[in-house]
DNA sequence: CTCTCAAATAAGAATAATTCTAACTTGCAC
DNA sequence: GTGCAAGTTAGAATTATTCTTATTTGAGAG
C-alpha cells in the first residue's frame, strides 16, 4: 500500500512524514486538477492536524521534485496533479470547470516551428482551450468548422 | 492631437479625465508589454498626481471594454497592450523578458479539431511559447507575422 | 532500541498584486 | 454656470502564497 508518490519521495531524497503520506495519498486519487484549497479540505478530513503551510511548501517541494505539476488556468489560483510521464495540455469547460487533458503531436511541431521563425527554441509552453460544450440536441450552429 | 484609445473611450461612454489621457498616451506608446507597475512609473513620469487605484481601476475599465488587453505570462503580475484586431499568441523570450506575437492559421485549425474531439467549442485561448534565442546561427531574427 | 540532528511542521506574520472604501473632485449634459 | 454621476485619492482590505521562529520528528548510526 505504497503510493507511486511515497516511492518518489524516497528516490528524491525526501522525509517521509504522516503529513507528507496524507497529502501523497490525496493527490494520487485526485482524478481531477484540485487547487491548493481544495486538497487542504481533504487532507484535513484525513488528518486534521495538517496545516495549510505545510501542504503549500510540501506541493512547492514535489513539484522542485517533478513529482507534481503546478497549473495556472487564470482563476487566481493554482491547480496540482502528478506529473505523468508524457507533458500534455488542457481544455477547461467553461461551464463546469472540469479539465481534460490532450496532446496532439501535430501541436508539438507547430510550435517548434513558429519558434524557430523568430530565432528560438521552445524550453517550455502552455496551451489552454477554454471551451464550452456543443450541445447536441440543438440545431447545428451557423458557423461553420474551419 | 486624439489618440486611438480616447476616441475608443468616447464611444464606450467613459469620461475623459486628465489621469485617462496619460494613461491612454503611455499605452498607446508601448512598443512592448508592460506591467501595471511599469505603466505607473510611465504615467507619474508624465503626471505624478495619478494613484495606483485609478491606474488599476482604469485599466480594469479599459479591459472590460475591450479597448485594452491583459496577459499573465505566469510572472505573478499582469501584462497590458492595446487590443489588436486579431486575436494573437505570444512566444515570451526567457531571457530578456521580449515578447513576440504570432498568429498561425494551422494553430487556430488545430484548436477548433482538437476540442471538437471532445464535444466542445473553443471559447478562448491561451498559447504561450516559453523560449530561449537560438545561439548559432543569427537565423530570422526580427521577422514579423500578423 | 536509543541518540542525534537535519529536515519537517504549526501557527501566525509577512508579502505582493490587485480591489475595495469612503470622502472628496471633476467632466460634461443641461 | 450647475448638478450630479462618474472618477479620483489614500490607504485599508483581500487573497493566494511564502516566510519566520520555535518545536517536533524521521531515519540513519551506534
Amino acid at each position: 500500500m505504497q503510493n507511486q508518490i511515497e516511492q518518489k519521495c524516497r528516490d528524491a531524497g525526501l522525509k517521509l512524514t504522516g503529513q507528507r503520506r496524507t497529502i501523497a495519498k490525496v493527490l494520487t486519487e485526485a482524478t481531477d486538477h484540485p487547487s491548493a484549497n481544495e486538497l487542504f479540505k481533504r487532507c484535513t478530513e484525513i488528518d486534521p492536524r495538517i496545516s495549510l503551510s505545510t501542504l503549500y511548501r510540501t506541493l512547492r517541494v514535489l513539484e522542485e521534485a517533478r513529482i507534481i505539476q503546478s497549473h495556472d488556468f487564470g482563476e487566481g489560483y493554482a491547480r496540482f496533479e502528478v506529473a505523468k510521464e508524457k507533458p500534455h495540455d488542457h481544455l477547461i469547460d467553461l461551464v463546469s470547470g472540469d479539465v481534460h487533458e490532450f496532446n496532439h503531436p501535430d501541436l508539438e511541431r507547430l510550435k517548434q516551428f513558429i519558434a524557430k521563425e523568430f530565432g528560438y527554441d521552445v524550453v517550455r509552453h502552455r496551451v489552454e482551450l477554454y471551451a464550452i460544450p456543443i450541445k447536441s440536441s440543438q440545431s447545428k450552429r451557423r458557423r461553420v468548422r474551419s
